[in-house]
DNA sequence: GCGGGTAATTTGTGATATCATTTATATCTT
DNA sequence: AAGATATAAATGATATCACAAATTACCCGC
């Protein structure tokens, strides 16, 4: 009786402060970020709504604030996929990130003190605990961790939301990109990142934050994108 | 039997190619944008749907991308405002807003033609005419299509969404700053974007952008949000 | 008059039912 | 057998209903 695959979505922990709304868009979001959803993926609002065990109507709250942070597409069939990346797409989404995160890191920087950078310091660590055991998920949202530990210590800031929107439209692509490259979390500036803010150096921050997201990403992810695309579909 | 001051919900032309979710987020957006709802109003899913003659399900909907896109306040006891605008979300939100602009606009300087100029050029001439009867809804939503037209020319271009949720947020403000300064729109770098399109000058381009933006909004926003504070709430 | 507590109202949340649109399947025709 | 067409299934959209949480109104006691 199973109309199409089943579709999986990762449980993530209940709070009970949360509506089923809100949950619902929580886990949704770790599912895409964490890439648990291939490019492509077809959503129908029914298919996640039993697969959670709901009824329509929260899954559809959460699916409209998706989808208006681009990590979902509505189709003008009013269907629902997860994007499929492109090369173009790629570049303009890393051209982005690299404008966004410079100016956050810049603005954030007058507002750093030592506890912040101790509290980057400890996620740093957890980080080099995850990639020993290879734990890729943890890896993906301890690296969003860092990076939002910093950018949110200003305490006006306004581009968190949109940067975390970006990290969002990379998720599906980026799990496809760690699984090939396996030495993907390898390069990371993060040591240098956190020099460059002891010293409170606002060009060596930029150029490290700037490294960290071109050199992990870029080189193999352009490389997955411009080899033979024999078909879309993933297995 | 009026419970408490009913909300006018500016209309616009009813499309039959939109769902009514669809429709009433054009709508609350294009009222938040122009300023129809002053900063600390406060919506209720069931006043907006009986001032729209609409049950509350697809005014849940809508409601629900415009607080994705921050352009609607979601508090903890899940009472829904317009946001108030302070002096440090202001500084910030102009930064970035010139961090975005210049950044799409640089990237977007390369697929630029002679008809998207041409085009610009005939948005900024309505500017002119809607300056003239002084229609200022009309030049809000002109000056937008201005910067979008030259922002869509890049193909591959992601930034437009995180653009306009950045014009969003300013919407309700700006609309005080623009009652207030009654010479808000006769600063416009309009003519020097379009000489630096026509030149394909990069640089000159960001500067216009830059002065743009920063000339428009920064002095006459910054004074409003400085002078006294007597109380919160418009008349 | 002022504070506190209870009742009534308002509001948000989520499930369900109904209808329209779209997609998939089956049937018929040539 | 291929294509067109009709039929069935699935899906999205919206309204309505039931419930819970929050707010407001009201009343009482001091």
């Amino acid at each position: 009786m199973t109309k199409h695959r089943q579709l999986d979505v990762p449980e993530i922990p209940m709070r009970d402060d949360l509506t089923i709304q809100e949950h619902v868009y929580e886990r949704l979001r770790y599912a895409i970020m964490v890439g648990a959803f291939p490019p492509g993926t077809n959503l129908t609002m029914r298919g996640l709504a039993e697969a959670m065990g709901l009824s329509p109507t929260p899954i559809r709250e959460a699916v409209r604030r998706l989808s208006s942070e681009h990590a979902i597409e509505v189709l003008q069939n009013r269907r629902m996929t997860v994007p499929e990346m492109t090369l173009g797409r790629f570049e303009e989404l890393l051209a982005l990130r690299v404008a966004l995160e410079v100016h956050a890191a810049e603005r954030s920087l007058p507002y750093v003190s030592n506890i912040i950078i101790e509290n980057m310091e400890s996620i740093d660590l957890e980080m080099d605990a995850a990639l020993t055991r290879n734990d890729l998920d943890r890896l993906t949202i301890l690296n969003q961790d860092f990076h939002r530990a910093l950018y949110m210590t200003n305490p006006h800031q306004v581009s968190m939301p949109v940067i975390e929107s970006v990290w969002l439209q990379m998720g599906p692509f980026q799990r496809q990109v760690i699984e090939n490259v396996k030495d993907y979390y390898k390069v990371d500036r993060h040591k240098e990142i956190l020099d460059a803010l002891r010293a409170r150096d606002v060009a060596a921050l930029v150029i490290a934050t700037e490294s960290d997201i071109r050199e992990g990403m870029s080189r193999s992810g352009r490389q997955q994108l411009t080899q033979s695309h024999p078909d879309g579909h993933a297995a």
